[in-house]
DNA sequence: TTGACAGTTGAATAGCCGTTCAACTATAAT
DNA sequence: ATTATAGTTGAACGGCTATTCAACTGTCAA
C-alpha cells in the first residue's frame, strides 16, 4: 500500500522497481546541494564569469567589462558564488580579485562542452 | 576605447587580461547551452528524476511514486528534459517509459556528488 | 580632509518557471 | 461502444531571482 496514493492515481506501478529505486536515490540533503549546485551554474552570467576566471583571476571591473554588464549586477552574482564556495577573493589596494576556489569546475565544464558538441553530431536541430 | 565604458564606469581595468579572457571565452551559443543544461539539472525535482532513471528506465507513475509528486509535473519536467535530449521515452501499452539518453550524465552526477562531499569536508558549514 | 574610484549591499522591479488544475489523447479491457 | 487508467498539454497562479537603482564602505592620492 504506497503512501502517496492520493498523489499518483495509478495501480499499474511496478513496486519493485519503485523500491530498488527508492533505496539507491541519494540522500535527501545531498540531492538538494546537487541541485543547488547546478542551478548556480545554470545562469548564462555566472556560466561566463566561471569561464571567464578558468585561466586568470580578475577584478570586478575586468569582469563587467567581459561581460558587459555593470559592476553591481557582477558583484551581486559574486558574491552567490562565493557563498557556495565556488570562488574567493583577495583585495589588492582599490581592487578585489576573483579566483576560482573550486578544482572540480573545470572538469565539469569541459565535460558539459563535450557534452554538448556530441549532442549537435547525434541531433544537428 | 572600450565599448561599454558606460556600463563600467571603471578606468583601472587590466585591458589585457581582458583581451586575453575575450579571446579564449567559449562562442556565445555554446555559452548559452552549457547554461542551459546546468539549468536543467539545478531543479530538484528534475535531479531527482534523473537519479532514479541512472539504474533502469520506469514509467510515469512510477517516478510519480518515487517523487511523491503528480503524474503532470513529472510529465512537464520530462519533457523538458527530452526536449533538451537527456532523456527519451518508449510507449509499452498504456505506460510510457523513460531512461535516460544521455551517456555524460551519470559522469556529471558522479563528479558533483564528489565536489559536495569534498565542500563538506573543507567548509563544514 | 577631501575627492575619486573600486566594490558592496538592500530594496524594488520585472521576468522566469515549477506546480496545479482541468481538459484532452491513447491504449486496453469488458 | 463504453469505461478505466496512463500520460500529455495549455493556461493560470505563485514564488523565485537576476537586474537595476541608490546609498553605502574601503582604499588611495593630493
Amino acid at each position: 500500500m504506497p503512501k502517496n496514493e492520493f498523489l499518483c492515481d495509478c495501480t499499474a506501478v511496478h513496486q519493485e522497481a519503485v523500491d530498488q529505486v527508492l533505496a539507491q536515490m541519494p540522500g535527501k540533503e545531498q540531492l538538494q546541494q546537487v541541485a543547488e549546485f547546478y542551478k548556480l551554474l545554470g545562469d548564462p552570467t555566472r556560466c561566463k564569469i566561471l569561464c571567464a576566471l578558468l585561466r586568470q583571476e580578475l577584478c570586478v571591473c575586468d569582469l563587467a567589462n567581459v561581460l558587459s554588464m555593470t559592476k553591481s549586477s557582477i558583484s551581486h552574482q559574486l558574491s552567490k558564488m562565493r557563498q557556495l564556495g565556488v570562488v574567493k577573493c583577495r583585495r589588492a589596494g582599490k581592487a578585489v580579485y576573483y579566483s576560482l576556489d573550486d578544482d572540480h569546475v573545470e572538469d565539469l565544464l569541459s565535460i558539459t562542452l563535450q557534452h554538448i558538441a556530441h549532442k549537435r553530431k547525434g541531433e544537428p536541430l
